[in-house]
DNA sequence: GGCGTATTTGAAAGCGCTTTGGCAAGCTTT
DNA sequence: AAAGCTTGCCAAAGCGCTTTCAAATACGCC
C-alpha cells in the first residue's frame, strides 16, 4: 500500500493524506482522523526511500567504529555507547548505521557516507590529537560530534568527554595517599586522547608529590583481559615491582586480577588495583561494594548524550557548538587498600 | 554535483553515464573510461537516496539487538558478531542498520523495518522456541537469517548455529571422566533456545552416566561477570557444594574465577571450570594454554557466514534455505583438572 | 449582498536516480 | 543493394513521497 492507494481509496488527494500524517496543522481534525484510521487499517508507512530522496534528508546517522587495523579488535565499550545513542535516535524516529572498518579506511567510509548522503550526521570515536577526521568532516559539512576530544583544533566542534585527567589525578593520589610508591599503569594504545591524558594526569602527580615516574611502570596496550594479565604479571616479577596498578579500564583491571590470583597475590592487600569502570552492563563492577575502586562514568550515558547533540545540531547546524566534559566520582571497591610494608610479590 | 550535472559536463546524457557507472556492457569501453575519470575528478557518487527509490532496494540490513527487558543489557558478544557481518556488508555495498529495543518491542521494529522499506533483510538474534518473529518476518516477507535456531518451526528458515547440545554433552562428559560428580550449570537465561540446549545436554549426559542432575545446581540468568560470582559463591557456599562448574560463556567463568580467589580455591584444582568461549576479541581466552577449558566458536565468524547466507537470500529469494550447524572443538585451558578426593570448599 | 479573510483541499512539480523502448549509424549477410 | 544485426547512445517514464502554488469553500462583517 502506498500513498496514491490509501488517498484512492479515501477519495482525497495524496497532498493531504500525507498532510494529515505528516501532522500539518491545515488540516480538519475529522478528516485526519479519518486518514489515520485507513492508515492503520491498511498498514500504510509511509516509504522511507520516497521520503527521504523528497526532503533531502536520510533519517540515519553513522557510526563508525574503528576496528584498530593491527588487531582487528572491536572493544566491547561500543556495544553499551550504542545502546545509549540508539535509545535517543529511536524516539527521534532516525535509524542508527554503523559500519566497522578498520581504522585506515575511516576517512573513505566517512566520504562516502557524505557523498551518498547515505546519514545526516555521524559520531566520531576515539579521537587522536590533530584528527585528520575533523577536518575531513568539517569540510564535507556533514554534521559530528565527537566522543572524546582532539585537542588542539583549528575547528570548533561538539564534543562529550570525561575528566580523563582528572580522574586519574584523582586516583593517582589516592593510592599515593595510601603509601603506594610505586604504582604501575596499565593504559590503551598511545596516541588516542584519553590514553594521552590519563598517562599525563599519572606523571604529573607523581611529580607534584615527588616521585619520579618510570616509565618501565607503563604498559601501552589494546584494553583487553589479556592485556591487563600479561602485563601485570610482567611488571610484578621485574626486579623493584610496584604495589598497586591503575588500569584503563574494568576489563584490563579483570586481567590483573587474574594474574594476581595465579601469582598468589591478594588484591587490596597485597596490590592495590583502581580502575577506570565505563559501566559496562555485561563486565560490571556494581554491588553494594564493587569489586574495584574505580572513577567511574556511564558510557551509555555518554551515548545517548552524544545522539542529543548530534540531533540538535542536525536541527540547527548554525547554533553555537556544545562542549562537555563530565566529572566522574572515584568509587570506593575492594581493591584498594594501604600499600605493604614490604614488597608484596617475591615473585621471581 | 549529481548525475545531470555531470552528464551535462561530459556531454552525455544521464543514461548513458549511469550506465557507465554501473558497469553495464552497452558502453563504449572509451566512454566509459571517460565518465570514470570525470566522476572521480568531480568526486561524484550516486545518492544512497535515489538509487534506492528507484531500484526500489535499500541495500542496508537490520540488526535488531535485543534488550532483554528487565535488566536493558546489551550483550558483548553482538560487538564481534557485527564486527563480523559489517565486513561482509561492506565488500557487498550494503549498510548495516541496528537497532537495540527492548525486546517487548521487537515485532514491532520488524513490521516498521519492513512497512517502511529500510532495509532489504534483517538476521535474528538469540532465538527462543518456536519464535513468533520467525512468523512475522516469513508473512512480512522480508528476508532474514537467524543466528541460532528456534526449532520447532512450521516455517522453513536459514540459519547457523552452533552445536550447543553437542558441546556441553563432551564438556560434561569430560568433567565426569575427571572424576567430578557434582557439577554447577551456570547457564543464560532460561527459554532461548541455546541455554535450553546446553542445559539438556547436561542433565542427558549426568542422567546417562548415572547421576541425578540437582536442579539446585543450575543458575540461569544474564551472563554477565556478576552472575557468574553471585552464582559460584552461592553454589560453593550451600552444603554439599559442586568441585565443578559448567560456564554458558567466558564472561560468567571470570565472574567464577573472582569468587574463588576470594574464598582461597584455586582453580583447576580444587574446582574445575568448563565454559563456552565466543571468541571476543577484547575478553578473549586466548593464548597457547588458555585461561579456561572450553568449547570454543568464533562468533564473529558466525556474523561472517549469517551475513553472507542473508545477502544470498536476498539476491535469489526461491533458493533452498541454508541450516548450518557448526561443530565446536574443546580446547584445554588451565581450569581443568581431576576432581578433589575430599570436597574442596569448606565454605561457611 | 458583497468583500475580505480563514480554512481546507488539490494538481503538479520536483527529489536524483534506473530502466524501458527507441533510434541512428555501422556491419554483416545474401 | 536491400535486409537484418550489433553497437552505442538518448528521451522519457517511473520509483513514492513532499511541498509549492493555486483554488474552492466557508465565515465574519459592514
Amino acid at each position: 500500500m502506498n500513498l496514491k492507494q490509501l488517498s484512492e481509496k479515501l477519495g482525497l488527494s495524496q497532498t493531504t493524506v500525507s498532510r494529515a500524517l505528516g501532522g500539518y496543522p491545515e488540516v480538519k481534525a475529522a478528516t485526519r482522523e479519518r486518514v489515520h484510521q485507513a492508515a492503520l487499517a491498511y498498514n500504510y508507512k509511509p516509504s522511507r526511500r520516497a521520503t527521504s530522496l523528497a526532503t533531502g534528508r536520510s533519517m540515519a546517522i553513522g557510526h563508525v567504529i574503528p576496528l584498530s587495523s593491527n588487531h582487528e579488535m572491536v572493544n566491547p565499550v561500543f556495544a553499551d555507547f550504542i545502546a545509549g545513542a540508539s535509545e535517543v535516535y529511536a524516539t527521534a524516529g532516525y535509524d542508527m548505521l554503523v559500519s566497522v572498518v578498520s581504522d585506515t579506511d575511516e576517512l573513505r567510509t566517512y566520504r562516502d557516507l557524505a557523498g551518498k548522503g547515505t546519514v545526516d550526521g555521524v559520531i566520531v570515536h576515539a579521537p587522536v590529537p590533530q584528527d585528520t577526521r575533523i577536518k575531513v568532516l568539517h569540510d564535507l559539512g556533514l554534521p559530528f560530534v565527537v566522543h572524546g576530544r582532539a585537542e588542539p583544533q583549528a575547528i570548533e566542534y561538539s564534543y562529550v568527554d570525561i575528566n580523563n585527567y582528572g580522574a586519574f589525578t584523582t586516583a593517582t593520589h589516592m593510592l599515593l595517599d595510601l603509601g603506594h610508591e610505586r604504582i604501575g599503569l596499565l593504559n590503551g594504545t598511545k596516541g588516542v586522547d584519553y590514553a594521552d591524558q590519563r598517562e599525563r594526569a599519572y606523571c604529573e602527580t607523581l611529580a607534584a608529590r615527588g616521585f619520579a615516574p618510570a616509565p618501565d611502570l607503563i604498559t601501552n596496550n589494546e584494553m583487553t583481559e589479556h592485556a591487563g594479565y600479561d602485563g601485570a604479571k610482567r611488571l610484578l616479577s621485574a626486579p623493584n615491582p610496584p604495589t598497586a596498578f591503575l588500569a584503563s579500564s574494568v576489563v584490563i583491571a579483570l586481567g590483573v586480577h587474574r594474574a594476581l590470583a595465579e601469582l598468589g597475590l591478594k588484591l587490596g592487600r597485597d596490590i592495590s588495583v583502581v580502575c577506570h569502570d565505563d559501566e559496562l552492563s555485561y563486565i560490571g563492577n556494581g554491588g553494594e561494594t564493587p569489586l574495584f575502586t574505580g572513577t567511574r562514568s556511564s558510557v551509555r550515558a555518554a551515548g545517548r548524550r552524544c545522539a542529543e547533540l548530534l540531533l540538535d545540531r542536525i536541527a540547527s547546524p548554525t547554533a553555537p557548538h556544545t562542549q562537555e566534559v563530565w566529572d566522574v566520582t572515584l568509587h570506593m571497591g575492594q581493591s584498594t587498600g594501604p600499600a605493604p610494608r614490604h614488597t608484596a610479590a617475591q615473585v621471581t
